[in-house]
DNA sequence: TAGAAAACTTCAAGCACTTGAAGTCAACGC
DNA sequence: GCGTTGACTTCAAGTGCTTGAAGTTTTCTA
């Protein structure tokens, strides 16, 4: 009879996911100190997250992505700054990522956008439309525009 | 009567300010060659950016933000010396960017969902609703396991 | 027009990842 | 069981800026 523990456990892969950090990146953090050793499976070398790690990671995502340098992020963490007695800065912090995420979006549709007109201007050189090439040309330049105003944030 | 070509002219700054790239990485792009070199001052060797070169940086800043390498920027930026001889080139480059801001949307939306289940999760846990925090956090895992299925394509 | 202040220059070093090589581990079909 | 496939492991080297130092050049103010 097996004890069966509801599982929560997370390959580095998912970890990386759902903390939008490459698997790359978290094996760095966790050898530069950023992030505690990771547990690792019973029989393999291979890490086996937990629902605290990835809490804990969600954080240093936050944290990395507004610019804080590795330094700081490790005596951030090391501090017990971002424990649950903390969680009114917690939120604010989550609410900050999740403006920067919608933001994120947002300039990767306008370059969605940018790259479709670069390819059906292309197509119409390779047509020898000039005309339509033209015309693609000043909506491109418009959308680059529009680009760097978004990108002022 | 003198010749009245407007030479509208740049320093490094004002190409800094106009492209949105900041100017150690225009001279780090000049010393790599993705764009050529810049005419210098007739007295001094201050950088004088013409029209030209603010349209052709414009056009680089765009491809940097869409996160392709120096390398392919500047084959990038060869072939579009070149014109409509290397059209097909252009579109092939330009489809696979197109799909990378694909991919690249969808993690965004779903680290977006993800960390608006954080922050309801931490405002449960600060109104001491154990209920609900439990609730979310069943969610989040919920998450993670729609990802597994979607990750098979 | 002098002299300070701001902006530019090169070159080198630093930072935060990122990639590549070479090997280990796990899950599947046979 | 047994090979193949793909994800994982470590470690070292590479990438793409970024910053700092030390020295011009330009511009502003007096």
């Amino acid at each position: 009879m097996s004890t069966t523990t509801t599982r929560t456990t997370y390959s580095i892969k998912d970890a990386a996911m759902l903390t939008g950090l490459p698997a790359s990146t978290l094996r760095y953090y966790e050898s530069i100190g950023v992030i505690g050793p990771i547990r690792r499976g019973e029989t393999s070398s291979h890490r086996v997250y937990s629902e605290e790690d990835l809490d804990l990671l969600t954080w240093v995502a936050c944290l990395s992505a507004t610019g804080m340098s590795v330094d700081d992020m490790r005596s951030y963490v090391a501090n017990g700054a971002l424990g649950p007695s903390a969680a009114a800065n917690q939120v604010a912090l989550l609410v900050e990522q999740e403006r920067r995420l919608a933001l994120e979006a947002e300039q990767i549709a306008l370059r969605a956008r940018y790259v479709r007109i670069k390819i059906a201007y292309w197509q119409a050189v390779e047509a020898g439309d000039t005309a339509r090439a033209d015309e693609l040309s000043d909506q491109a330049r418009a959308l680059a525009d529009d680009l760097k105003k978004v990108r002022k944030n």
